[in-house]
DNA sequence: TTCGAGTTGAATGT
DNA sequence: ACATTCAACTCGAA
């Protein structure tokens, strides 16, 4: 009889039994061959990306408690969880040696750097031997698919999307291992017995996260807590069958929405059971439809995992064959009072106090300090945002936060730059006496309902009277929102039509792209039946920015 | 080339 | 609760 081998699977982001075709390829394995393979279910944590990483204490602690509640799931089925501490190109040469590795399998990422950590680790495998199989189990529907389709672009529209996904079958969650194979490590290994627990999850200290950084665990995280705010929800079954996105409220005190999102982020929830479940329910009933409806949230999210599987440079501006170029300013100060709820606007300021209390706002809060960061007041560059969500928002996804961003600021899919975010009057809708502004921005706590979302218009000494003067126990606003948020709508109009001339520019060979941008300018213009546009004004502007950013190159 | 549609705007009307 | 105006974008289909 040989010696016995070892089947590992690679916990990256699908942490949960349920689901995880990889998990479950690799306990087929070992079961067409008992006796001669063992089953390691692994994690690997890397102490050095603990210091660089852009992760908060909230989201360490959600993944802490992940990891904690997957190892106790996995020994509730014979097995456990061997968290492995070091860099993955150091650690599985070692692990194929040490454990005689014959195959190692997980699940597909799309991120860049995922393919690149997997690209060296396949590398390694081949050198030692070991048979590698990896299943797509991250998205409903596979981005290579939907891009094949489209002839290698991702499409640009949610219905663009829709369509072409609705061509393909959707796929089913896969079976629950009921009982993994032995992974007792065998008695007479004392060694191993004795190393045993350094494979053990790691402590919040291990994470170099600091209890008094944390706030309050509203969120608790790991699969057996995602498999019970589903089921909670899913049994409230007309509120699931007459969800509308943007009929919810952004600034309640208890979420408006499933809070299901840091779950699917981390796998501890798979988007397709979460699809198929919400599927049973709407099921024979009358029933709201995508993209607002909750099958149409999962859908936001298979769309923008398809755009990012598309570009490498998702997340940046520059280089981003889908981004709009702007010339965003930077702004420490500006950045710095967004980043920590200190804007003076107390909306605002809320919504990212509680983004750095609990790690999760509402969508529409997003909307709200995304489009105020951006094209909106601060004209401050989305990848600012986007590097203060990644670290704060328990749910922080490559994909979807770039995609958001992408669409806030209107860079990409989302182009009608002139609807801007009032940060006074977007959360009176929803919370006319500012509820959430008292619990969040508790200097305000006593102004009442008719100035809390703009309280610089109390009189001196009605704020004396309040208990916070503006512009010393609470932020006087940074900026004027009734005025720039109109001079940054021009910006855009002017943004818009350089990377418009641009592009022409590109598509004619780069000859002569004023003249092909004037008669582009000169066809809108006549064309429009408005009889009360002002076409003079309209045509100076162009020509002047245009001039200018030809003559720069 | 043209045209309609686009998850979630605000302010002001009815 | 719904309609209009504001100013005017891009994508994708026809």
């Amino acid at each position: 009889m040989s010696a016995q081998q070892t089947v590992i699977h690679w916990f990256r982001k699908g942490l949960r039994v349920h689901d995880n075709p990889a998990l479950l390829a690799a306990v087929r394995c070992c079961h067409d061959s008992p006796n001669q393979f063992v089953l390691r279910p692994i994690f690997i944590l890397d102490p050095g990306i603990i210091q660089w990483l852009r992760v908060g204490p909230n989201r360490w602690r959600f993944l802490q408690q992940s990891l904690t509640d997957l190892d106790l799931n996995l020994r509730k089925i014979n097995s456990r969880l061997y968290v492995v501490r070091g860099n993955p190109s150091d650690v599985f040469p070692k692990l194929f040696q040490q454990w005689n590795v014959s195959l190692l399998t997980f699940e597909h990422d799309i991120e860049p750097y995922s393919l690149k950590r997997d690209a060296t680790v396949k590398e390694q495998a081949k050198k030692y031997g070991v048979k590698i199989q990896i299943e797509k189990s991250l998205t409903i529907y596979d981005p290579d698919e939907i891009l094949k389709k489209n002839s290698g672009k991702p499409p640009l529209t949610y219905q663009k999307y829709g369509s072409l996904a609705a061509t393909l079958k959707v796929p089913q969650p896969v079976d629950v291992p009921e009982k993994l194979p032995t992974t007792c490590i065998p008695k007479q290994d004392v060694d191993e017995q004795k190393l045993c627990s350094c494979y053990d999850p790691p402590s919040l200290e291990e994470l170099g996260v600091k209890i008094e950084d944390l706030g309050e665990c509203k969120f608790p995280g790991g699969e057996t807590e995602a498999l019970r705010r589903l089921k909670e929800h899913m049994e409230r079954k007309s509120w699931v069958c007459s969800f509308e996105k943007p009929n919810t409220s952004p600034n309640s005190l208890q979420p408006s929405t499933t809070v299901l999102s840091p779950y699917v982020k981390f796998g501890c929830l798979s988007a397709r059971l979460f699809m198929q479940q919400v599927q049973n329910v709407i099921k024979g009933q009358k029933h709201s439809h995508p993209p607002v409806s909750l099958v149409g949230q999962l859908m936001w999210r298979e769309f923008y995992y398809c755009a990012a599987a598309a570009e490498p440079n998702f997340d940046k501006m520059v280089g981003n064959s889908i981004c709009l170029q702007v010339p965003w300013t930077t702004n420490k100060a500006h950045l710095e009072a967004w980043t920590h709820g200190q804007t003076g606007y107390p909306f605002i300021d809320a919504i990212m106090r509680q983004l750095r209390q609990e790690g999760w706002i509402h969508h529409l809060a997003r909307h709200a300090v995304a489009c105020f960061l951006t094209r909106g007041d601060l004209w401050i560059s989305w990848e600012e945002g986007q590097r203060v969500f990644e670290e704060l928002l328990l749910d922080a996804d490559w994909a979807l936060n770039a995609g958001n961003w992408l669409w806030l600021s209107a860079s990409a899919f989302f182009h009608q730059y002139f609807r801007v975010y009032s940060p006074v009057a977007f959360g009176k809708k929803t919370d006319p006496e500012g509820k959430f502004i008292k619990k969040y921005v508790p200097e305000l706590a006593k102004y009442p309902c008719g100035i809390i979302y703009e309280p610089w218009k109390a009189s001196l000494d009605v704020q004396r009277k309040l208990g916070c003067v503006i512009g010393e126990t609470y932020p006087k606003r940074i900026v004027i929102h009734e005025e720039i948020h109109k001079k940054n709508i021009q910006k855009m109009t002017e943004a818009y039509r350089k990377n418009k001339a641009v592009k022409e520019g590109i598509m004619k060979g780069d000859k002569d792209p004023e003249a092909s941008n004037y008669s582009g300018k000169r066809k809108s213009s006549s064309s429009s039946t408005s009889p009360t546009s002002k076409p003079a004004a309209k045509k100076s502007k162009p020509s002047e920015t245009i001039d200018k950013y030809f003559r720069k190159k």
